[in-house]
DNA sequence: GAGTGGTCTAGACCACCAA
DNA sequence: TGGTGGTCTAGACCACTCA
């Protein structure tokens, strides 16, 4: 199959209109076999000069495709060690897409509290978000987030419940609530990336109880969902955090 | 000096430590002229091939150079027809750092409604975080912005008094509240990049007045820092918003 | 020392654009 | 038709890692 691709592209490659580039084709490839799960989460992946000679290509053709990947997050480069699938089950990844930081960005020790995690049926605009059809099974999560002691966030967790067979609280607990870094090893889903719609809301009395504040307590309402390979949704996630000490950080590209 | 920088580069290139690539040097040395404004944003930078005659080396390695600056935002690549230096006055990218969308995202017709625009000195904080010193004359501009006729923001603007000597309320109004439109066309300062923090506050009887909302009300406090090139912080920020009918969106990635 | 990614070159050819 | 960026190749050599 990989023969045919590549004789049909390189025979056809040069044949305007709807001209893919060679290294696209690659791209999709090695995707795929992410997909497909043949290398996991923090595995090395074959060396450039082998790709190249597997799909009939130079090597610096593989090479392209592999740096587009690097800089989507989906690959990282190690020079002299080999290029590997990327994690967020490492020290100093875990909290990737956690944005919330102190005012003077001091290191601060996270605890993560369970409040609920239960099965449901998903339905209107999440459901939408997510890509599923309302009445899909879902798994929920709720939980605090402490950060030194302090609870600052209230998360909602939704996903859907097929590929996340087996997900109870207390594995939760054992994963000490770096989400992320359970989908993988657990149960080899990576979110890739994440998009966020941002708001400011004033605490209603059940969220002011558990956060420990004032009823109308201005909040950061953070919603977010997160993609795996190939752009899919895979997690619905709605957080509503006191940010009277702390901000939420970006940056503008 | 190109002819000696290169020289050097190509005897020493490779005597490890304190190895630097090529590329690395040309991107410092495009960014050396566009700091020097031999280019201007929107005009055409010359061709791959006369910069790598100019810096005597491949056209290869002038591209990698490019290739990064279009990664950062800096240059725009258009095929058959040349490279370009980024602008921020062209319609489509007039609004590339304004985050805030409606709900589903439909059009909405933007206006801008001058509050104030003064000379005082700069102090605490925002001295630091622009990189000046306590007592620096700076500009300060206060506006209001509407979405479809609803004033949502509330824009408090810091920037130094020296590079835009000359800007006046009259300026703001004439470029219709586009300030990094203004700043380039008018002063040839261009923003690269920024970085964000986002607050939830409770809006004070000052700011409720002016966005016709009650004290207490929830805003989206956004604080930004912009820099230019070279990293260079020029201007500070600070937005407060109204986000009951909009949201802030961002990536994480 | 062997193997990996990283840099640089030279050359061929294609896609796209404007005149 | 000529000039520009975009793709692809083949080869040489360097930096880095680890056994």
């Amino acid at each position: 199959m990989l023969n045919q691709v590549n004789h049909m592209a390189i025979n056809k490659q040069y044949a305007s209109p709807s001209f893919r580039p060679l290294y696209e084709q690659i791209k999709v490839l090695l995707t795929q076999s992410l997909i497909a799960g043949e290398w996991h989460p923090g595995e090395a992946i074959p060396s450039e000069q082998e790709l190249a000679g597997r799909f009939k290509v130079s090597q610096g053709t593989v090479r392209k495709a592999i740096d587009e990947l690097a800089a989507e997050n989906i690959l990282v480069r190690r020079q002299g060690k080999g290029t590997f699938v990327a994690t967020h089950n490492e020290e100093n990844i875990k909290l990737r897409f956690l944005r919330l930081t102190s005012a003077e960005g001091k290191k601060e020790v996270l605890e993560n509290e369970l409040l609920d995690c239960s099965k449901g049926k998903i339905q209107g605009e999440v459901a939408r978000m997510l890509g599923l059809k309302s009445g899909t099974a879902v798994i929920e999560v709720k939980r605090l987030l402490s950060f030194s002691g302090r609870a600052l966030i209230m998360d909602h967790i939704v996903i859907p419940a097929a590929p996340f067979k087996g997900l109870t609280g207390a594995k939760v607990q054992e994963n000490n609530g770096s989400m992320y870094s359970m989908y993988e090893t657990q149960f080899k889903v990576r979110m890739v990336r994440a998009e966020e719609r941002i708001k400011s809301v004033a605490a209603d009395a059940e969220t002011a109880q558990l956060l420990n504040i004032e009823p109308g307590f201005p909040l950061l309402r953070v919603e977010r969902v997160s993609y795996t390979y190939g752009d899919k949704p895979m997690e619905y996630r709605l957080g509503l955090c006191i940010t009277d000490d702390h901000h939420y950080r970006t940056e503008l590209e």
